[in-house]
RNA sequence: AGGCGCGUAGCUCAGUUGGUUAGAGCGCUACCUUGACACGGUAGAGGUCAGGAGUUCGAGUCUCCUCGUGCCUACCA
């Protein structure tokens, strides 16, 4: 309990606390017996960042935007579970180990595999999951108490299990194809594993001697390495030029190998000589010639890619060594020529190493069983996409997938449940360690070496988390999850893998009530929200290589967590990427500590209120009960379950209906901004009314109640101003949850009425409940705030002189029973209603009015006249074009009448307004 | 090669179904150290909405083209 809060707001003097008081009171834990939840359920699952991970902005944004969802649904009743959990990351972390065993001059290959596997696990239980400590710094309304690893038992139990059942569907094959391979990761990687890089690169022609000839066939690539592996030359079936050779042959240079000259369409006669080299073994193309001319494969690389034997006086180079060798012995051959070329060279994501095409034996899920499934739940509209556009994007993906090479030649990872059989040469596949082979019962097994691709067990988070494949009370109760929160960038890797494997899987699995389950609820996910990238503040991707990387936990050290994530969420809107200023994180800092002293002169105020009569002291003050007796608890919106009380605002006051109505309007804004995602909406909104409404305006209202009125109106006053700045706390809380939850208990002197402002109910209101009539009213006391203070200032008053102003208008009745409120804002002595404004004063006209104010020192002539002028340019202008408009048959013929009608007042308006700026700027004295 | 997006104030960005005067934050200018807050207050300046054409009574918003820019997907050697 703090009696005080420190005059400057320290994000670092609170924070931890909280963080760590979310934590140990298990505040975000939520089970399948949790009370049937009122409003419904709200489940996500956080995307695992990998062991090896640190935080990065992207990490921070993602967070950001799930926990401000999760804290609103949480307040709002929802059963709440956000479930975290680290991804074990095959390749990265196998990496990262193997880096740290070659410091230590040793390697895996020296340790084995078990005790390389040790390692891993003795690394992961050491350095691993500081992700999820800097994620617990940051406030993550995650249910700590379901944290889970991918390697974890149960998940790996899940991972065998799908493996078994889609093998035992016929939907995973094992053969030998053409695939990705990294010779630096010594591993197949998929498709997506692949980045393709536009190149500037060679295309080399060089002559093949055709046998029984002395000429040659002129045969264009780009990979001249390769042709030890040449088993044929393909032209075009109708390629003028070589229908003669069609069925002759040529010799490998170097080898002389002779290879037949086939005739295949998918030459294109323009490219290159029209003469394309086949090298089955090293490129996917032609593999597929190579098949179709029943042609054989020949390896001539190793893992690392270096050539082996059959590359003669190459054998034992690195491929592009190779490479310099040959081009530099073929170039004095007749025929033989190189062009600049450029094209796309596929790296490996992970290691940046140019990925080598490579026949060999992997692990395959046929795919277009699963992607059809996952094709019509979105389709069918069972899931949704924010943005839009990301459909089209997962469908195009999905209608032109791959089958999937799901098996890795690593060791970390989830080893594929399959043994070999030394016997009969079989493979039998199991959920457990097989006693003997299924095929030949022999005893001679060894389980398959290969693990599986990481994003295989990650792609089964959203049931293997629950317990799937027993048909848990979590999986009933949590399964279909309402949200998924994350970036394009792996939209495919995860988001379509989950989707795939959640309708693929789910549907043999019953409803909780026993019936049949369907489509609609086999998915993963009712809704995909695709977020942003963050770059830096020249919008550049941030990337450790550029050094522009920057570290959200640095920031948040300097601006503190809740001014980091107002920036971001502030930021997020849907489609454009996120330019990181810090400059911006500063403004909401700033906000922060605009925030925080607005409840410091709460505090203030209400010790100077409740110590004169009641005897309040502040320290005693029970503000529930205080609440209760003066019977004007703001139940509603504070409460929705508790009834709204009749008497809770004093109607005289302008400015309370006025504060309520913003509130309710504001309330009503950020809750459909969210529901929208539209993060950036709701987050302006709340700091409108905070700084804009409550702090600008009420405030300072409330300091002239405070000193000026009775008593029991004051206290009335200021008990208004307590709850609507308590109701706003909640409403801001799933933004900035660390200064909420620290002004609210100070609020509550210690005797909060829960353990967390998160467990408190969200502001909610309908858009009815605003009070436009009042609005209005405010409006026009604002504006004529604004204008007497405007004139003020060309009239050269000093700040805090008061003056006597006088008013010429048809309705003074706002102004003159608010005539307090303008006298304190805009430094009023009298407020004067005249027929006429004399000339020569400091003026200012708005529609509703015109307002001069007296001052013995003239204006600056020069320089009002120059503003009159410039004004009364501006209305010339409004004027002539809804003169043009009005003026128009067709537009008042067709335009809706409202649009007509405004145009006319506006009109009206335009005119008055000219002519008292004309008044104005006639009567200045001549220059 | 296909697909998607972006171009609005000096900077970073909003602007939902076309409709009255295009907004915010930062920055900038001037004044103000007033008992919540200088991480503040008050008042300002600043935009031919990339360019062109079209649809419409009316276009930042819809259509087409041009220019600039970013991204994703792809097996032409």
């Amino acid at each position: 309990m703090r009696d005080e809060l420190p005059k400057a707001y320290d994000p670092a003097a609170i924070e931890e606390h909280w963080a760590e008081y979310w934590v140990s009171e298990s505040l975000f834990h939520a089970t399948s017996l949790d009370q049937s939840p009122t409003q419904g359920n709200f489940t996500m699952l956080l995307p695992p960042p990998n062991v090896t991970g640190r935080l990065h902005m992207g990490h921070m944004l993602n967070q950001t935007e799930m926990d401000i969802l999760a804290r609103w649904h949480r307040m709002r009743g929802d059963r709440t579970l956000w479930v975290p959990g680290t991804d074990h990351a095959g390749i990265a972390t196998q990496m990262m180990v193997e880096r740290q065993l070659a410091s230590e001059r040793t390697s895996r290959h020296k340790l084995g595999r078990e005790a390389f596997l040790e390692r891993v696990w003795k690394w992961k239980e050491q350095y691993g999951g500081a992700i999820l400590d800097q994620m617990k710094r940051l406030g993550a309304s995650v249910d700590w108490s379901r944290e889970y690893f991918t390697m974890d038992a149960g998940l790996s139990r899940a991972v065998r299990e799908a493996f078994v059942r889609l093998h035992e569907q016929g939907l995973i094959y094992r053969g030998a194809y053409i695939v990705n391979w990294c010779p630096d990761c010594q591993t197949a990687i998929s498709d997506l594993e692949v980045i393709h890089e536009e190149q500037l690169g060679k295309l080399y022609t060089i002559p093949y001697g055709i046998v029984g000839s002395n000429e040659s066939l002129l045969v264009a690539t780009t990979r001249p390495e390769t042709m030890f592996g040449d088993v044929a030359v393909a032209v075009h079936p109708i390629d003028e030029r070589y229908r003669h050779l069609q069925g002759a042959s040529v010799r490998v240079p170097f080898i002389n190998r002779e290879i037949p000259i086939v005739a295949d369409p998918w030459v294109s006669p323009e490219f290159g000589t029209g003469a394309v080299k086949i090298t089955p073994a090293h490129d996917p193309n032609d593999y597929a010639v190579g098949q179709r001319h029943k042609l054989q494969s020949i390896n001539i690389m190793d893992e690392t890619a270096h050539l082996n034997d059959i590359a003669g006086p190459f054998a034992g180079l690195d491929r592009f060594e190779a490479r310099k060798r040959i081009v530099a012995e073929l170039e004095d051959q007749p025929g033989y020529s190189v062009k600049e070329h450029s094209h796309a060279v596929g790296k490996c994501d992970r290691s940046k190493t140019v990925v080598e095409p490579r026949l060999s034996t992997q692990w395959f899920i046929k795919i277009q069983p699963l992607a059809e499934k996952a094709i019509a739940a979105v389709d069918q509209g069972h899931i949704r996409f924010t943005p839009e556009q990301y459909r089209k994007t997962y469908d195009e993906w999905m209608r032109n997938i791959h089958d999937w090479c799901i098996s890795r030649q690593l060791w970390w990872g989830h080893r594929i449940p399959a043994w070999h059989c030394a016997a009969c040469d079989k493979v039998t596949v199991a959920r457990e360690t097989p006693e003997a082979c299924q095929h030949c019962n022999s005893k001679a097994l060894s389980q398959e070496t290969d693990v599986l691709d990481t994003w295989f067990s990650s792609g089964l988070l959203p049931i293997s988390v629950f317990g799937w494949p027993d048909q848990t009370s979590d999986l009933a109760a949590f399964y279909p999850t309402e949200l998924l929160v994350t970036g394009f960038d792996i939209l495919f890797f995860w988001v379509a893998r989950m989707i795939m494997f959640g309708c693929h899987f789910m549907l043999d699995v019953p409803m909780p009530d026993g019936s049949a389950r369907t489509l609609k609820d086999a998915v993963p996910f009712r809704e995909v929200y695709i977020h942003a990238l963050v770059r830096d503040a020249e919008r550049q991707k941030m990337s450790k290589t550029k050094g522009n990387v920057i570290d959200p936990i640095e920031i948040v050290k300097r601006y503190g967590t809740d001014a980091v994530r107002f920036t971001l969420a502030t930021m997020a809107s849907p489609g454009t990427d996120i330019a990181f200023s810090e400059a911006r994180t500063e403004g909401y800092r700033a906000f922060a500590n605009k925030i925080w002293n607005a409840a410091r002169f709460l505090f203030m105020q209400r010790e100077r209120v409740f110590a004169g009569g009641g005897g309040m002291m502040l320290g005693s003050i029970d503000l529930a009960t205080v609440d209760r007796n003066e019977a004007v608890l703001l139940t509603h919106p504070a409460n929705p379950d508790a009834p709204k009380q009749a008497n809770e605002v004093d109607e005289s006051h302008l400015e309370d209906r006025w504060i309520l109505s913003r509130l309710y309007a504001t309330a009503a804004t950020v809750n459909s901004a969210l529901e929208a995602y539209r993060f950036d909406e709701a987050a302006h909104a709340i700091y409108q009314f905070f700084w804009g409404d409550l702090c600008d305006w009420y405030l300072e209202l409330v300091k002239l109640r405070t000193e000026t009125e009775s008593q029991q109106d004051g206290r009335l006053s200021f008990v208004l101003f307590n709850n609507i700045f308590e109701s706003s706390l909640r409403m801001l809380s799933p933004f900035m949850p660390f200064i909420t939850e620290e002004i609210w208990h100070a609020f509550y002197n210690g005797h909060p009425p829960a353990r967390s402002i998160a467990l408190m109910p969200y502001p909610v209101s309908a858009q009815q409940e605003v009070d436009e009539g009042s609005e209005a009213q405010m409006a026009q006391l604002q504006s004529m705030i604004v204008s007497i203070r405007a004139a003020r200032k060309d009239a050269g008053v000093p700040e805090r002189e008061s003056v006597p102003v006088l008013l010429r208008t048809d309705d003074a009745s706002v102004f003159q029973q608010n005539l307090a409120t303008i006298q304190r804002l805009a430094r009023v002595t009298t407020l004067e209603v005249v027929a006429q404004l004399p000339d020569g004063l400091a003026h200012r006209a708005t529609p509703a009015f015109d307002v001069a104010v007296v001052y013995e020192k003239p204006v600056d002539t020069k320089a009002e006249r120059e503003r009159l002028s410039k004004e009364l340019a501006k209305l010339h202008k409004e004027k002539e074009n809804s003169d043009r408009q009005l003026g128009n048959e067709s537009f008042l013929a067709k335009a809706p009448a409202p649009v007509v009608e405004g145009i006319r007042r506006r009109n009206a308006e335009l005119a008055t307004l000219i002519e008292r700026t004309r008044t104005a700027l006639d009567g200045l004295p001549a220059a």
